[in-house]
DNA sequence: TTGAAAGCGATACCAG
DNA sequence: CTGGTATCGCTTTCAA
């Protein structure tokens, strides 16, 4: 049984074609109102629906977006999609996904492959759009929006948090809270995303208060997983085992901090506070719960696509920083204040 | 500047379009070595890329799958769209990610959309694919595989574990490491995905076990979340304070229960053991970390996204059930064995 | 080996 | 208010 088409509709309902597309479209007026009733009624009963790829071919816009992701596995990721859809959806567009892997041979496939599919805008999240690509961004001739990542092209807008200042605020927060000897457990210190800038902030923070500020004081691993805080937590306290404050990258991380103090009979926040970072959901599982460094993500998902949807439509082109805010839950010791409160 | 098309081509490289097509589409034949050379030459240095919408139209092949969930936030969502991402990608089809948040309307809207675009398949997760959208499924006559879901129509295949029998073994295993009185915690009893099967699998075991199962020593929830783990753990150590193992219906959910006990001075797994379900990253991240039945969204995803394309070329439609197994952390205390170990 | 031409399903302009 | 028809970019016969 072949799938009906307006021309089918056309011939079932003793119209042309034409005056179909007029009623299905709405365009209010090359109808009278009979037919209308007619013809939408031969459409009800026949099961018809418009061929969205005939109309994207003859009206040159596909309804669709396509974001880019290293990876979609994880709460991150999953949340900022959770974000794009709802926005996509709200603005008519459907939307493609992809995982790079990081690969850059990938990600030129991908873009290619969204470039042939004719999407009217694309998402590059979690990752650094390299010159590498410009040659394909540049044909495509669509919208790039990046998001939580970063762009060596031009003119790109962006959504993401200001990463140096919120580890900047989490590490004051610390001192704020009287603790003078912190570390940080951190990412790759070459990822110019979440490595660098938050290194920074902290080192920010530390030098800002006049507060020692060694490289030993930080332990950076190649990802910013559970087990890279275990890690890191370990060297550290072997290093510095004055230490009373730690600033993790990521709320994994931290959870694998505290697993380890426990694991060394290290108790927190009595001994040693811990400050994460995302704010995802578990940072109120762990025990005890994490005060950490919200970032919305699937806020700025939504964020990100609108942003892209108004840019398809020529409305508007500027970059996004998200606030960013502590959470205070129960990781972190309270002492003596210093300074201004 | 406008985008370069076949016949953009085919005058640049002085010959008909019908020649570039086929050099496009590498039919082998129809053109000689010489003029492939030049054309691809062409088409290389105009950056000319092929429009995939004028070519789903013609071949009535639109490469494009679409993929339902309640809601990709979540990891196990998350893993499961990894999985299907990259099974997708092997056999050549984008996919669509649409949000359902489980409404009806919202789904069939979505399901009329994808119909729309043509896509050549739909894979329905963790959700229920009720008789109301019969209709729609059927007018679109293209394969539906079910993820972690249920069907209530015909000849979809399922990609899913035995709920009830993973939860099955899983209250086993804690009769079998000693534990005779037990609780669970549950969601929904009327989700029959998730709710129903796993509450059967518990009640099951029990009284195969000749063991005592009453009403009172499940507490179910509306959802699965850590914070409904704390609440069930309350309400059950209120009214069975003897219990010795708790089975949750999920790790959010046992991580809540762990964190609860936590609060109440009771230790894990040594005034009372846990054991959780899902095997998601949490599961590793607790204190004590958590002793849970396996699932792997990812193969599940991949698996999924894999049959489908199958089905789309006519290949295969048996269902698939998945295998579980019980990953042994620390939250189950062993005590004596009791039958057969 | 080539090219001309007939569609794929829908839109929109132009006549009537 | 209506219908005929060119067109969107590409594939695929059918002749040459």
């Amino acid at each position: 049984m072949k799938k009906s088409t307006i021309k089918d509709v056309a011939r079932e309902a003793n119209v042309s074609i034409a005056t179909v597309s007029r009623i299905l479209n709405n365009t209010g007026k090359g109808y009278s109102d009979k037919t209308k009733q007619h013809v939408m009624q031969t459409i009800e009963q026949m099961g018809y629906f418009p061929n969205a790829i005939a109309r994207s071919l003859i009206n040159n816009e596909s309804g669709t977006i396509g974001v880019l992701f290293p990876a979609v596995s994880g709460m991150v990721s999953a949340e900022m999609l959770h974000g794009i859809e709802a926005a996509a959806q709200v603005y008519g567009k459907s939307v493609f996904v992809c995982n790079t892997l990081s690969d850059p041979d990938k990600t030129k496939h991908y873009l290619q492959l969204l470039y042939e599919k004719q999407v009217e805008g694309v998402i590059f999240a979690s990752g650094r759009l390299t010159r590498n690509f410009q040659k394909i961004v540049k044909q495509m001739n669509v919208p790039f929006v990046t998001l939580s990542g970063i762009s060596d092209l031009e003119n790109i807008p962006e959504i993401k948090v200001d990463d140096l200042k919120a580890t900047y605020d989490a590490t004051n927060y610390l001192i704020k809270h009287g603790h003078t000897k912190l570390a940080m457990v951190s990412g790759p210190p070459h990822d110019s995303i979440a490595g660098t800038p938050r290194m920074e902030g902290f080192k920010q923070a530390l030098t800002d208060a006049n507060l020692p500020c060694k490289s030993s004081q930080i332990s950076w691993s190649n990802a910013f997983y559970f087990e890279d805080g275990k890690h890191a937590f370990r060297s550290i306290m072997k290093n510095h085992p004055e230490i009373t404050a730690i600033v993790a990258a990521s709320d994994e991380m931290a959870a694998g901090v505290i697993s380890e103090a426990n694991a060394q009979g290290i108790r927190v926040p009595e001994d040693v506070s811990v400050i994460g970072y995302d704010n995802t959901k578990l940072a109120a599982m762990t025990v005890p719960s994490l005060t950490t460094v919200s970032q919305e993500f699937d806020v700025m998902g939504y964020r990100a696509g609108e942003l892209l949807c108004q840019c398809i439509i020529g409305e508007k082109t500027d970059s996004i920083i998200m606030k960013h805010k502590i959470i205070e839950r129960e990781s972190v010791k309270k002492t003596k204040a210093r300074g201004v409160v």
